[in-house]
DNA sequence: ACTATTTATCTGCTTTAATAAATAAATGTA
DNA sequence: TACATTTATTTATTAAAGCAGATAAATAGT
């Protein structure tokens, strides 16, 4: 990949991290949007004073780094990074809020079943356990099968997904034997466990 | 300063430090020379190709740092440069050098004087003593009682610099008693002995 | 489906870096 | 001083970024 490209991947990685749209970064830096449109998904041999504010507006600097320096200075960028494991962290935060709601829904739409009773308490209960980020596919897995369930109650799947929620719920309580015990205490946190 | 200024700064610094010409690095990064000189004296708004290419043929790489990191990152850089005492040793070395030219110098001019083959002599021990850098002052101010003996002997001033030369060569003979033992040491090397 | 937002593409014009040389001026060395 | 090397300045031309908008196309949300 030639450096134009690579600058440019770089500019639009740091603009949707600031959750900005290619117009009020436009504005920010006083560039045309075209620009950085252009900017982005082809490359272009910018001058030092677009890509400067363009830099400026993204909080990044430009920096002439030697060689040998690089490396570490590279280390200390990604370590600035927001980490892989605390982007699947947001990730499982998103499928618990859609398992959440997606069971009130399947049990809005079956009001008269038990089934759908007792499948909202086993849900409840998943969501008041500590779950690991590893548990993202089984999580996502869930909220397939309930989105089937909202469709068309199947006594049999709803099973299944009830055992789904118990092995899971029991995966993570043994790991917390404290969490059935203690209070209302929140399933999931953002605060930043690395320490 | 402007950024463009800044830059064309740093590009001058970067090649002078690696001891090329214009023409050299010219050659080295595919830019005219005319151009060289306009970039490192007006401050020239370079194009991202340009820039890099340049950047490359002095060992140097172009990065995109946050804001937060720019402090750590120069500090790393910072470290990497030639320490201020380096380039005082090497200034060091250049006047001594000097200091044994210009002796030689008044000794020739001066052939049939008895104080000048004294003076001489008086060099040639101090030569013998490993001088720390703090002594750069000293030994630029006998260079200048050197040139101005060169033009005109005044056996008082002749006096003094041997007296100088003295108390120079005391001040460092002390701090290694076993210089005036050994063999012919050299009285400076550009060896690093930090460690 | 409809609407709002965002991004990609296009047009026409201006500015300036880049290109290719050449040479004047400055600096360094013997 | 003479000569070599280095740097600064100049000329003419070309390419492409930048500027100013406008709008088509894609995407997101309800």
């Amino acid at each position: 990949m030639d450096l134009q490209a690579e600058i440019g991947k770089r500019l639009k990685q740091a603009r949707t991290a600031k959750a900005l749209s290619q117009a009020a970064l436009a504005k920010l830096a006083g560039v045309p949007q075209s620009h950085i449109s252009k900017i982005e998904n082809t490359g272009v041999d910018l001058r030092l004073s677009s890509l400067t504010e363009l830099a400026r507006a993204l909080d990044l600097e430009l920096m002439l780094v030697p060689r040998k320096v690089v490396p570490a200075a590279r280390s200390l960028i990604r370590q600035a990074q927001p980490t892989p494991i605390s982007l699947t962290k947001l990730a499982l935060r998103d499928d618990l809020a859609k398992l959440e709601k997606l069971t009130d829904s399947v049990v809005r739409e079956h009001a008269s079943s038990k089934n759908a009773a007792r499948l909202k308490s086993r849900i409840h209960d998943l969501l008041r356990v500590e779950i690991s980020p590893s548990a993202l596919g089984a999580v996502r897995a869930l909220n397939e099968q309930l989105e089937a369930l909202k469709k068309d109650q199947n006594i049999q799947r709803m099973n299944a997904v009830m055992q789904d929620v118990d092995r899971l719920r029991n995966k993570f309580a043994h790991l917390h034997p404290d969490a059935t015990e203690e209070g209302p205490r929140p399933a999931y946190s953002l605060e930043d466990d690395d320490g």
